[in-house]
DNA sequence: GTCAACATTCTTGTATACACGATTGCGAGG
DNA sequence: CCTCGCAATCGTGTATACAAGAATGTTGAC
């Protein structure tokens, strides 16, 4: 038995974990068994107590003392101040990327645009989440604000799963796309305020869109 | 040797030594010794390596593989842009107080105005500093939004060490009560766009000042 | 049959032993 | 005198032992 973990287990540990739980693979509210943990990825306790510790600081697993440790519950109020922040904060980058981005930022962000496009015209839902997270990623790198992308890209994982569902719904796709276009416009015009403008409420309509799916979810289900 | 921390302990670790960081007395770049540590406190490693772990979770310590873990050290450039997105931040909780405060937020904000008054009247640096303090705070508890103020209070903590020297500086509590009676004004006359703008500017402008400062610090010593 | 009190079991928190990468200091070669 | 390489040392990462709180099951009384 290795004493020390060869290299790469030590970030699949980390990884694997926090991907089951942001794909909810592990639901909400499970208990996570430090023996059990430890035993399937072959290690001792000791590295997993440590991940779970990042995993808490991160806001993906709470730890109860001497309780042990479950999958965080994010309730309807919670997600909805979540996604209020998230637009905020998207809304600030599209602020700062109207005003600092550069040639690079301008030829990327329109070739993402256009890929988003066409996604959506193939109505290829699982593409168009893929580009369309490029596209935000985009306009964070635009900010040039290395503080706020690790910010951005922190809560943007975590809402990541709630996103995910919800481009589905009606026709979702099409508003996105013309959300983009609109904030692309923006920037691209060095119009901060309107950039941030339509960052921010593009986000918060997503976020309300799905919360308001999940509050309809949690009328059935008594909480727990 | 007891093998509980006798409960209080466990707390004092962590915020004994976040304390030392933040104000300065442990200096950013020292090596934060596991033993040493462990030692002081009449612990094990095992608590000290979870503390530093939360800790750089927190951004105040960084852990590097294999070599330990140091204080972290913000360069200006990073200080500029977690002073920008804190003014992103505040600006979003203004707007969100001007749209939701209740009546008791009015009258929460409006006394600690008169005592920021008060302390900026009389003089007194440290009780300005306080009060400033609790000014923020009503107006992240205004915005109703815990996980916003959550990202306040954690960033506000962060970058603590750096605002305080900064109020000391020309007439900056002056110019500071300024623009808190301007925020307050815009919050009570509902007005979300004009708080959150005067909210930015006025965290903003703090952090310009500091970074200022401290770039020109920043000249006289090598990088390191 | 229900509930409370106790004993048992389980799980977490801490201490400690040990392995191995990192650092440092020394000596040999240029 | 400087540099490179090696050896000794140091310090971190992991495994494991153990203590004590939490959960669980059992038994007894009402």
């Amino acid at each position: 038995m290795p004493r020390v973990i060869p290299e790469e287990t030590r970030k699949r540990l980390r990884d694997e974990l926090e991907n089951e739980i942001l794909t909810g693979h592990i639901p909400p509210g499970q208990k996570l068994d430090e023996v059990s943990l430890a035993t399937r990825f072959g290690v001792s306790r000791t590295p997993i107590r440590e991940v779970l510790q990042q995993l808490a600081s991160a806001g993906l697993v709470e730890i109860r003392p001497r309780r042990g440790a479950v999958v965080a519950q994010l309730g309807p109020e919670q997600l909805v101040q979540m996604f209020e922040v998230m637009g905020g904060l998207e809304g600030m980058a599209g602020r700062m990327a109207a005003r600092r981005h550069t040639e690079e930022d301008r030829k990327a962000l329109q070739r993402i645009q256009d890929a988003c496009l066409a996604a959506a015209r193939s109505g290829d839902t699982d593409a168009y989440y893929y580009e369309n997270e490029r596209f935000h990623q985009a306009i964070h790198a635009a900010s040039h604000n290395a503080f706020l992308i690790e910010q951005c890209t922190a809560l943007h994982r975590r809402l990541k799963p709630y996103r995910r569902l919800q481009l589905r719904h009606r026709n979702r796709m099409a508003s996105s796309l013309a959300e983009h276009t609109a904030v692309l416009e923006a920037i691209l015009a060095l119009d901060g305020d309107r950039a941030e403008r339509l960052m921010r409420d593009h986000v918060v309509i997503q976020g309300e869109r799905f919360t308001d799916f999940i509050a309809m979810l949690a009328e059935k289900v008594p909480a727990g």
